[in-house]
DNA sequence: CCTACCGATCGGTAGG
DNA sequence: CCTACCGATCGGTAGG
């Protein structure tokens, strides 16, 4: 590995963990075993280091796309699967991903809004289209608001991946659980599926012996 | 309005906007219009004056719950509606509690741990408990998680509002949106209400003539 | 609640 | 890719 490649690595680490601000140039060059000023050697200054992590997330990430839109699932049920399975899969791999990029569109909101724009907006608008067919077509719940979905469902797998940590021991019962993520994953992905495919039922009440509070 | 809650408030907006470890004493002065040594006065430490906002903030949402479980509405999606309208509503009108306790999960996931087994957890498992009710009366989808399922809704409706600034140009079409947030959270609440309420139905598939890709 | 000050650490530069 | 060094800023203290 490259000694670019490692830097961008202990960087990409040490900026999801604490913040790219917070994340010393010292402690990235501790991590890979060189001196902070080698960094600059490589990156000319800290921002553009922040800049080429966050960009190499967005890259790898589109590297991933054409297999969702070659996917030899044609029906509407197995390319949601298909797409919730490489977006789960890409965060969980490597959570920083996912802490960094959280960060970063709470730090950083103007250059994030670009950055959307560029990388994330283009494939998310084909993924709302073909949500609309569905909806125009009566296979998809008529009142969904198909980019706004889209958007949630991302936001939803990447921010439970980003707060895992502080989640792993909170929900589980017993004296051990072996993914807390996994569990709360399951469940978004089972909401979205819900609430994409499942016609408009007449919703009920409760049973009637729950009114004691 | 006393000189400490003018601190706390000062101190919840800088470390919400940069983080609590980036934002410093001297800027938080400096929006008080005091000076430095005045805040270690009041609160001793950084540290203290960062818990002291946090817990503040759970203090002021464990004020808000009494009117969730007093509601007059007493049939299951009328006590949802009751539910997330008051969770919207809490970080809605003051979104840097959204971005700090975001921040906070992922900066100090120990810490939080605690802070959620105290102040979170017993209504979260109460509002689960009613959930599984329902599931077990056959009103609520029977394959639902219902703690997962709070903890998922909850992460969604903070997570969006904290990311917002990065949003509000994104998903728009037009000239200008009013506002990209209340977009996202009406669909994450379409989503939660749908996935709570429908009793599976049979899905079917798209239209074949998106099948060209 | 202030002035004056402390050591530690930050990103970055000079020069090789 | 290194050593040596810079000004700026950090949280915190002394003393009033």
């Amino acid at each position: 590995m490259s000694a670019r490649e490692q830097i961008l690595e202990a960087a990409l680490n040490q900026m999801a963990a604490r913040g790219a601000d917070a994340a010393s140039l010292q402690s990235i060059a501790d991590e890979v075993g060189i001196k902070k000023p080698s960094i600059l050697y490589h990156f000319g200054n800290k921002e553009e280091l922040r800049k080429a992590v966050v960009t190499d997330i967005l890259a790898r990430w589109n590297e991933v796309l054409p297999r969702l839109f070659l996917t030899t699932a044609t029906d509407a049920t197995g390319r949601f699967e298909s797409l919730a399975n490489e977006l789960v899969s890409f965060f969980s791999e490597c959570p920083s991903r996912a802490q960094l990029m959280f960060r970063e569109l709470m730090d950083r909101p103007a250059q994030m809004r670009a950055y959307l724009q560029e990388y994330v907006r283009p494939w998310i608008k084909m993924i709302a289209q073909e949500v609309d067919r569905g909806r125009q077509a009566g296979s998809v719940q008529s009142n969904i608001d198909p980019e706004a979905f889209v958007w949630v469902l991302i936001n939803s797998v990447i921010g439970n991946i980003a707060v895992a940590s502080s989640m792993t021991t909170e929900l589980r019962e017993g004296d051990r659980d072996p993914d807390t993520v996994q569990r709360l994953l399951r469940e978004v992905l089972r909401t979205a599926r819900v609430s994409l495919f499942s016609i408009t039922t007449t919703s009920s009440q409760l049973n009637p012996n729950n009114a004691e509070a």
